[in-house]
DNA sequence: CGGGTCACG
DNA sequence: ACGTACGTGACCCGG
C-alpha cells in the first residue's frame, strides 16, 4: 500500500525556526528553520516509509478563511525577516528534492491538506498529515493519522492521533473537536468563540449536548447562568467562528497524486543546494560517490625508505610553503605528513633509518633557513620539535580563530570547509574507532586522514593570511597570538609543584566532616536521599520540610546558594546543606579532582587554551587551573599545596582593575581618567559621585555599592542586573546607573558607540584590533538582541584587558628565558601571572614582571601592579 | 549529554 | 512582552 506523507509546510517551517537557535550560512543567510524543517520531516518519512509526499504552503498570508471576519484580522505578529527570508529557500530545497509542493491562491494550507487527505483516502493510499498545528487535529479519522511534533526536554518527540486518540485527549471526536474551537476560539488564529468559554467549559458543553447545533438547541432548558447569557448573546460569534476553524476538505486543487511520488530527493541538485547552505549533517544521506566527487583530490605518497626520504628532503629545500604534521600515536610519534605542493601528500612513516630525531633535524634546518612553513596547531608540534617563536611558521588553527573566535574547534576539516569550501571527511568519520599504530599506513581511511594534517593547512595559509591582512589582524597575530603559543607551551612543560600529601590531608578534613553533617542532614529531614541532587533536595526542602521555594528553572525548585541563603534562618538544616555544598565542591573538584593531574615529577602540567574563549583570553584545562578557590577562607586553604620546588619561592603579580583602567582608556572619559591618575581608590571615588557625598564620607556600603556599579559597567550593565546583584529595586539601580553616566558621561558615549558599531559591522574590536563577532545583535528575540548588546559592550575592554596580559606575559617569560634564568613561569590566571622564582633570581624577577606588566600596554592610565612573594600560592597572593 | 550548581577572573 | 549581568570549566545527576 503506497503512504501519503502531507506535510503542513508553513507550521513545520514556523516549529523549526523556533526550535533551533539562530544558524546561518558563511555569507549571512538565515537557515535553522529549513533545516530544523528538513530534520522532522525526514524523520518522519523515515518512520512512516513514505511513498509519496506533498507539501503544503499558504500563498503570502496565512488565513484567508478568517479574512471573513474583517474585525478580528491583523492582530497577527508579522513573521520575522529571519524566517521570511527562509521560505523561498524551503521551497528551492524541496524542488531540488523532487518533492512535491502545492500552494493555491484563496486556500489555506489547512485546506489543501485537509482535501488532498480525503483525495488520498479515497485513491487507496495510507495517510498521514504532519503539522504543528492542533487544528489539524479535526482532520483525523480512523484511518488518516495526524502527526504533531512536539519539543519535549530540548528533544523533539512526535504525537501521533487517530480519531480515537483525539477523543481520548479532548473527549470529544475530531470532528466535534471543530464546534469545541468554535466556542473557546483561538486568539493565535484570531477566532473569537464565546467569552469565558475555556477548554474545559467547551469540552463539558460538547460532551453532554454533542455539538454547537445541540447545545443550541437545548439553550432554552439550561438555567439561567452567566454562561447561558454569553452563549445566546454570542451565538452568530459562536457559528462564524466554527466556520473559521472548519478545515475544507473539497477544494478545487489541481494535483494529481501521483505526481507526489517521492522518488530519488538525494540527487546532485539537492547535493549542490545542500553543500550551499552547509547542511553537513546531512550530507551522509548522500551517495559516497557523489560526495567523492566533491571531495580534495589527493595524491597520497607513502615514504618508508631512505632514498625516498632523502628525495622529499632535498624536494623540500625547493619547495614553496611548506605543510607538515607529526603523527603521533599514544604520546609518541611514529611518523610525519608533509605536504610541499597543493594536494600532494607525502606521509613518512619512522622506521629505524627515519627516525624522529632525523625528521626533527630536517625541519630544523628548513626553518632555520627561513623556509616558509605551516601547519595547525604549533602547539602540538613542540613536544616533538624544537620549533621557536623566531621561525617562519604560520599557525592555521590560531590564526582561523582570531577570523572567527565563536567556532568550537578549528580542525582540519573546519579549516577545508571554511577557507577552500571543500568538504572533507573529519577525522571521527576516516578512522572511528580503529587505533593508530603501525598498521595504520596500511589503512586507506587513516592514510587520508594523515594527509588532510599536512595539506589543508598548506593549501589554506595564504588564504588565511590574507583574510587577516584584510581584516587588520596581522599584526595581533604576529605581535600577540603567535609568540603566546610558545609562552603557553611553556608554562604547560614547566607545569606546577602540588603538595600531593598535603592535599590528601586537606581532602581527608573536608571527608571527616562531610561524614559528620550527612548525617546531621538526614536526622534533620528525617530521612536519607542524595543531596548532591537538586531533584530529591527540592523535594524534600520545599515539599517535606514544607520551606519557602524561590521557584524557578525549566526542571523543578531552584536550590542554589542564592535561595537556600534567603531561607537559611527558616530551618537548621539550611546552613548545614550551605556548608555541604562548599565541602564537597572543594572535595570532588579540588582534592579528588586535582589529585589525578599529579604527574611522576610531583607536577600538574595542565593545558592552557588560546582558541576557545570569545574574547580573546586565554581557557586553561585538565585541570582548570584558573578557578582555584581564593574568595572564602576554607576553599582558599588550597592555595598551601600550590608550592615551589626546593630553593625557589613564588612571585605573584596581578594587574590592578585593569578592566575599569582598559574603560578609561577607550572611553577617555577625563573624570574616570584623573580619577585613576590620582591614584586613589576608585571605589570610593565612584561612591562620592553617584551618592554626592564628599570623598572622606563614603561609608562602607556606598563603596560597596559603587563597586557593583563599576562591575556592572563592564559587564554591559543591565538595571535588572545591577539591581539582583545588590538586591535593591530595578528602579533604585536605575538611578545609581543615571548617576553614575552623569558622572562619567563619556563612558556612556563610549558604550553606545560600541554598541551601534557592533551592529553596523556585525563584530567589536578590542585596542589591538581582535575581533569578536556578535551575531546575537542581528536577533529578532528581545532577549537574545538584549544579550548580545551587553557582550558588545563588554568585549572591547575584556578582550583589550586580555591582549594586554598577553603582551606582558609573552615579554616576561622571554626575559626570563633570554637572561637564561632558572625562574618559570607557572600560571596565567587572567589579570595574573605566577612566576616559580629561584631564590637567587628574586629581585631581578622581580623587576622584569612589575616593569614588562606596566608597560605593556600605553593607556591614558597608568596600569598598576600588585606584586608579592610566598612559599606557598596562599602566601604569595 | 544537557541542566544545575559553583569555582575563578 | 520578553526575563538578565561579562568570560570560562568541572562535577553531579538523570534521562
Amino acid at each position: 500500500m503506497n503512504k501519503l506523507l502531507l506535510v503542513d509546510g508553513n507550521s513545520i517551517l514556523n516549529r523549526a525556526f523556533y526550535g533551533l537557535p539562530e544558524l546561518t550560512t558563511k555569507d549571512g543567510r538565515h537557515t535553522n528553520a529549513v533545516l530544523g524543517f528538513l530534520n522532522i520531516i525526514l524523520k518522519v518519512i523515515d518512520e512512516e516509509e513514505a511513498t509519496n509526499l506533498c507539501v503544503a504552503f499558504d500563498v503570502k498570508k496565512k488565513n484567508f478563511r478568517h479574512d471573513m471576519y474583517e474585525a478580528y484580522k491583523g492582530t497577527r505578529k508579522p513573521m520575522p525577516d529571519e524566517l521570511r527570508e527562509q521560505l523561498p529557500i524551503i521551497k528551492e530545497v524541496l524542488k531540488a528534492m523532487n518533492v512535491a509542493t502545492v500552494e493555491q491562491e484563496g486556500y489555506e494550507a489547512d485546506d489543501l491538506l485537509g482535501t488532498m487527505s480525503r483525495m488520498g483516502q479515497a485513491q487507496g493510499y495510507k495517510v498521514t498529515v504532519l503539522s504543528g498545528d492542533r487544528d489539524l487535529l479535526q482532520l483525523a479519522t480512523e484511518d488518516i493519522l495526524i502527526r504533531i511534533p512536539k519539543t519535549k526536554a530540548g528533544k523533539t518527540v512526535i504525537e501521533n492521533y487517530y480519531a480515537d486518540d483525539v477523543k481520548t485527549l479532548y473527549g470529544v471526536d475530531p470532528i466535534t473537536f471543530i464546534d469545541m474551537k468554535g466556542l473557546m476560539g483561538d486568539t493565535s488564529d484570531n477566532i473569537p468563540g464565546v467569552p469565558g468559554v475555556g477548554e474545559k467549559t467547551a469540552k463539558k458543553l460538547l460532551v453532554e449536548y454533542g455539538s454547537l447545533d445541540g447545545i443550541y438547541d437545548s439553550i432554552d432548558g439550561m438555567k439561567k447562568s452567566k454562561l447561558k447569557d454569553n452563549l445566546c448573546e454570542f451565538k452568530e460569534q459562536a457559528y462564524l467562528s466554527k466556520q473559521l476553524a472548519t478545515i475544507k476538505l473539497d477544494c478545487q486543487i489541481d494535483i494529481d497524486l501521483k505526481d507526489s511520488a517521492y522518488i530519488d530527493p538525494f540527487n546532485t541538485t539537492s547535493f549542490e543546494l545542500f553543500k550551499e547552505l552547509e547542511f553537513k549533517s546531512l550530507m551522509n544521506r548522500f551517495d559516497a560517490d557523489d560526495r567523492a566527487n566533491d571531495s580534495m583530490k589527493m595524491d597520497v605518497v607513502l615514504v618508508e625508505d631512505f632514498d625516498a626520504y632523502n628525495d622529499l628532503m632535498q624536494q623540500a629545500q625547493k619547495a614553496g610553503l611548506i605543510g607538515f604534521s607529526y603523527i603521533e600515536a599514544h604520546g609518541r610519534t611514529i611518523g610525519a605528513s608533509v605536504c610541499l605542493d597543493k594536494e600532494k601528500a607525502y606521509i613518512i612513516k619512522f622506521i629505524n633509518f627515519i627516525s624522529d630525531n632525523l625528521f626533527a633535524e630536517g625541519l630544523l634546518s628548513l626553518c632555520k633557513a627561513g623556509h616558509a612553513m605551516c601547519c595547525l596547531d604549533v602547539k602540538s608540534q613542540l613536544p616533538y620539535v624544537e620549533l621557536c617563536e623566531d621561525y617562519n611558521i604560520f599557525d592555521c588553527g590560531i590564526a582561523a580563530y582570531l577570523l572567527n573566535p565563536l567556532k568550537d574547534k578549528y580542525e582540519y576539516d573546519d579549516i577545508a570547509d571554511t577557507f577552500l569550501g571543500v568538504s572533507v571527511k573529519e577525522k571521527k568519520e576516516l578512522i572511528g574507532k580503529k587505533p593508530i599504530d603501525d598498521s595504520s599506513f596500511d589503512d586507506k581511511e587513516i592514510m587520508e586522514y594523515f594527509a588532510y594534517l599536512s595539506v589543508v593547512p598548506a593549501m589554506a595559509a595564504d588564504k588565511i593570511k590574507d583574510r587577516l591582512i584584510e581584516c587588520k589582524m596581522d599584526k595581533l597575530y604576529t605581535d600577540i597570538e603567535y609568540p603566546c603559543v610558545f609562552s603557553l607551551y611553556d608554562m604547560e612543560r614547566n607545569g606546577i609543584r602540588v603538595d600531593k600529601a598535603g592535599l590528601q590531608v586537606y581532602g581527608d578534613r573536608l571527608k571527616d566532616r562531610i561524614a559528620q553533617i550527612t548525617t546531621e542532614i538526614y536526622e534533620l529531614c528525617g530521612c536519607e536521599f542524595n543531596i548532591n541532587s537538586t531533584k530529591q533536595l527540592g523535594e524534600i526542602l520545599f515539599e517535606k520540610l514544607g520551606l519557602k521555594s524561590g521557584k524557578k528553572t525549566k526542571t523543578g525548585y531552584s536550590t542554589n546558594v542564592e535561595v537556600l541563603e534567603k531561607i537559611a534562618g527558616e530551618h537548621p538544616v539550611i546552613p548545614l546543606i550551605l556548608e555541604y555544598r562548599q565541602l564537597t565542591k572543594l572535595n570532588s573538584t579540588y582534592v579528588e579532582g586535582l589529585s589525578v593531574f599529579i604527574g611522576e615529577d610531583g607536577r600538574i602540567h595542565g593545558k592552557f587554551n588560546q582558541t576557545v574563549t570569545a574574547t580573546g583570553r586565554i581557557s586553561s584545562t585538565e585541570p582548570n587551573l584558573q578557578n582555584i578557590p581564593t574568595r572564602l577562607p576554607l576553599g582558599r586553604e588550597i592555595r598551601k599545596v600550590f608550592v615551589p620546588e626546593d630553593g625557589y619561592t613564588f612571585l605573584d603579580a596581578d594587574y590592578s582593575q585593569i578592566e575599569l583602567r582598559v574603560l578609561a582608556h577607550l572611553s577617555g572619559d577625563a573624570t574616570l581618567i584623573d580619577a585613576y591618575n590620582k591614584d586613589s581608590d576608585i571605589h570610593a571615588i565612584t561612591a562620592s559621585e553617584v551618592f554626592d557625598v564628599p570623598i572622606n564620607e563614603v561609608d562602607d556600603l556606598m563603596r560597596r555599592k559603587a563597586k557593583a556599579v563599576n562591575f556592572g559597567i563592564v559587564y554591559g550593565i543591565s538595571s535588572f542586573g545591577l539591581g539582583q546583584d545588590l538586591d535593591i529595586s530595578r528602579k533604585e539601580a536605575e538611578g545609581y546607573i543615571q548617576k553614575y553616566f552623569d558622572t562619567y558621561g563619556k563612558v556612556k558615549e563610549f558604550l553606545d558607540k560600541t554598541v551601534t558599531d557592533a551592529k553596523k559591522n556585525g563584530y567589536t574590536l578590542t585596542m589591538f584590533n581582535r575581533r569578536r563577532p556578535i551575531p546575537e545583535l542581528a536577533s529578532s528575540n528581545f532577549m537574545t538582541k538584549k544579550f548580545g548588546e551587553r557582550a558588545a559592550m563588554n568585549s572591547p575592554v575584556q578582550g583589550t584587558a586580555a591582549d594586554i596580559i598577553k603582551i606582558a606575559m609573552i615579554r616576561v617569560n622571554k626575559e626570563l628565558k633570554n637572561r637564561k634564568l632558572k625562574s618559570r613561569l607557572v600560571l596565567q590566571i587572567h589579570d595574573e601571572l605566577l612566576v616559580e622564582t629561584h631564590l637567587d633570581e628574586l629581585d631581578e624577577v622581580k623587576e622584569i614582571m612589575v616593569s614588562n606588566m606596566m608597560a605593556a600596554a600605553s593607556l591614558a592610565v597608568n596600569l598598576i601592579v600588585d606584586i608579592h612573594s610566598g612559599n606557598s600560592w596562599f602566601e604569595a597572593k
